[in-house]
DNA sequence: CCGTTCGCTGACAATATTGTAGGTAGCGTC
DNA sequence: GACGCTACCTACAATATTGTCAGCGAACGG
């Protein structure tokens, strides 16, 4: 042996800016986040996940708190900005309130947004369902809800539209917990259950709104 | 000194029947459950609620996955029967369905149900939406539904019944992990928003089943 | 009164998880 | 090329949590 060969080969070290490691971090905690809730969140995991070494996280998150804080706020920014988008996208149309709730529906169903926001919620960490921003959301509906209906009367009240836009909130944020709501003997349909449900959904609401 | 003072006053030992310590150990597990989530089910605790020591949970249970998994079961079936309660317990005078929706309700709002079927729905535990028992509730209300609406063309698909079942169900469930659904400018009413809604949620889905 | 049963306990082991300490090494700057 | 900054590492400490073990003692039948 030529000289005391090294123990171990300590495997080379990857070097990222700052600002990179901590978002690849945050992407990898955020994918626990979703799977398991913001208790499922575990340093050593997240760590493995991004090739790091623990204490490298606390490194750049401070504690366990920190990160799961970051994470939290990163999430419920991104959802803000999907609903926020999905209003300000919406074509001045005809369906305009149809294509609202479509963004809507599409904003909570990907990426597991809604179950995030749901173990956020149970967990305490989103206490309040403003954190959908149904209340914003609901006014610039109501806006156009108005519109459409001039001169009826009586006029649909705020109250009545806030509910209707609550209620597929709820709805779609409970079903992003539970795959597929399929009733038996449903066949093989091309359409699966939930997106027949969520079409039989903006029926209703759309129904509503401009009638009911 | 007498004699060499036992070295601890061992505390009064109390002593149950198995049958007792097994429903007082559930109980407390339950209100953690519906508090945390069954990832948040600590042996200590539990065992500290109840007066015992952790080794007597186990020795109950055999392991903690035995213990969670008794308390789930207990807490879908609890569930599970209040449902079923609600639909048989309904007289079958005129607003039987306004009936069925109510005890539903309430079957899902109190105790902590819906949160705790939030908890075990994304934890994986209840993976199915039937822990809800939508499609036995949908099949009932499909048959009284026909029966009020006997003669019409076209009558109303099963999957509409089972739909319109469904939205609540997914609704109140969402809404018992946050509070109170209120909207800014609601004054200081009586009567909450929560209820409000439940009552105008109601309201909607009889007019639909009925009409729509 | 005596022995069995079993609900219950304290002490311990094993593992997981967060956090700390101190050193190593990539990368830009002089 | 040396030098500093800091992202990153290994090793360790501290605590929490589950699980094991041997034995205690209350209820109960004989």
């Amino acid at each position: 042996m030529r000289r005391k060969a090294r123990p171990k080969a300590p495997p080379p070290r990857k070097r990222r800016t700052a600002e990179d490691a901590r978002t690849a971090i945050l992407d990898a905690a955020e994918q626990r986040l979703v799977a398991s809730g913001p208790a499922g969140i575990r340093l050593q995991e997240v760590a493995a996940d991004v090739g790091l070494s623990h204490p490298t996280v606390l490194h750049h998150f401070g504690s366990r708190e920190g990160l799961v804080e970051a994470v939290v706020a990163r999430a419920l920014d991104s959802l803000h900005a999907r609903l926020l988008e999905a209003v300000r996208a919406s074509p001045q149309g005809a369906d305009q309130l149809a294509t609202i709730l479509d963004g809507c529906f599409d904003a909570l169903a990907s990426q597991g947004h809604g179950r995030a926001f749901l173990w956020l919620a149970l967990s305490g960490y989103a206490p309040t369902m403003e954190g959908l921003r149904v209340q914003a959301l609901a006014e610039a509906v109501h806006v156009v809800r108005c519109e459409h209906r001039r001169g009826e009367v009586p006029m649909p009240t705020f109250e009545d539209t806030y509910f209707t836009v609550l209620l597929p909130a709820l709805a779609l944020l409970a079903m992003s917990v539970t795959g597929r709501p399929g009733h038996e003997g449903e066949g093989d349909d091309e359409v699966c259950g939930a997106t027949r449900f969520r079409a039989w959904l903006a029926r209703r609401v759309h129904e509503h709104l401009e009638k009911g």
